[in-house]
DNA sequence: CAGGATCCCTTTCGATACTG
DNA sequence: CAGTATCGAAAGGGATCCTG
């Protein structure tokens, strides 16, 4: 956060401003110096990506779109998460409003997580990027083939 | 990776099963035990989250698809990224086939990067994804300050 | 059962200095 | 100009132990 930047914003179109808006930290440098520097809290793309870039968010989302599980079903669908981030994972998902948590007062007691509306239509683009992501395998393991190939 | 799996692979849809299968390390727990176990080399959704979620290849993605751009003025564009991790990315980038560059010998040389076909293929599920981000950003917002006013 | 707290190792990434 | 090399701080994340 210490480099400078030399003022010379070019003109792009405004799908891809806002988008660089939201996302970069120091979108200044893009834009004219008295646009207001979107903080961290206020940047939802930021927000997104770090929920579908971690290591585990997203995995509890696809498990949950089948349907509602307990803390202990959850854990074993994932696979090989551990309870600490799980337990955090989860907490990240409910603050955001894609996940609910609701508690029966059995004794032991037991926790049920499932999709809210909001996590069933986050899933819809994130369906789409994977879709994408899968189509393109073979294009993506060729390009790195002949990356690796040449000069490796 | 060393918790034990229970084998009690439950249904899940074809989507979402093959989205889990190349996502998941341990995918065996989700499925029949006689399924291959993907590799990490051949997770094309593990591959391309990562590209998503990282700090800077989505920017530097965007940023290029505004116009070709060289090291420098890349390096101006996208804000306060160091050198070391434009130069990190945009090989990532280069390797998997998502961006081009091209080596001008002039004295000094500059060097030209671009998006390839692919990525700006990739760019379209992308963009869809940004977008349900932005328009869900009041959501997320309200649902977040309603959890941190709860017990906060 | 569903976590919380703690420890510690690994990876990530920024800063700095140097090179063809 | 377009990088490479090295270092250290910070974050991510697993293992383990403890609790209502």
């Amino acid at each position: 956060m210490t480099r400078e930047h030399p003022s010379n914003p070019v003109v792009l179109d405004a799908t891809a401003r806002q988008v660089l808006q939201v996302f970069s930290e120091k979108s200044t440098a893009l834009f004219a110096p008295e646009a207001p520097v979107p903080d961290m809290d206020n940047c939802p793309v930021r927000d997104v990506l770090a929920r579908v870039g971690d290591k585990w968010s997203l995995l509890i989302l696809v498990t949950l779109s089948q349907k509602p599980h307990r803390f202990s079903a959850l854990q074993r669908q994932v696979g090989d998460i551990s309870k600490r981030m799980l337990t955090q994972s989860l907490r990240m998902l409910e603050r955001d409003g894609l996940v609910s948590r609701q508690v029966f007062p059995t004794k032991p007691p037991s926790v049920e997580y499932a999709l809210t509306a909001l996590g069933e239509a986050a899933l819809v683009p994130v369906a789409a990027l994977l879709d994408w992501a899968a189509g393109a395998h073979d294009d993506i393991r060729a390009a790195r083939r002949r990356y690796d190939a040449e000069a490796g």
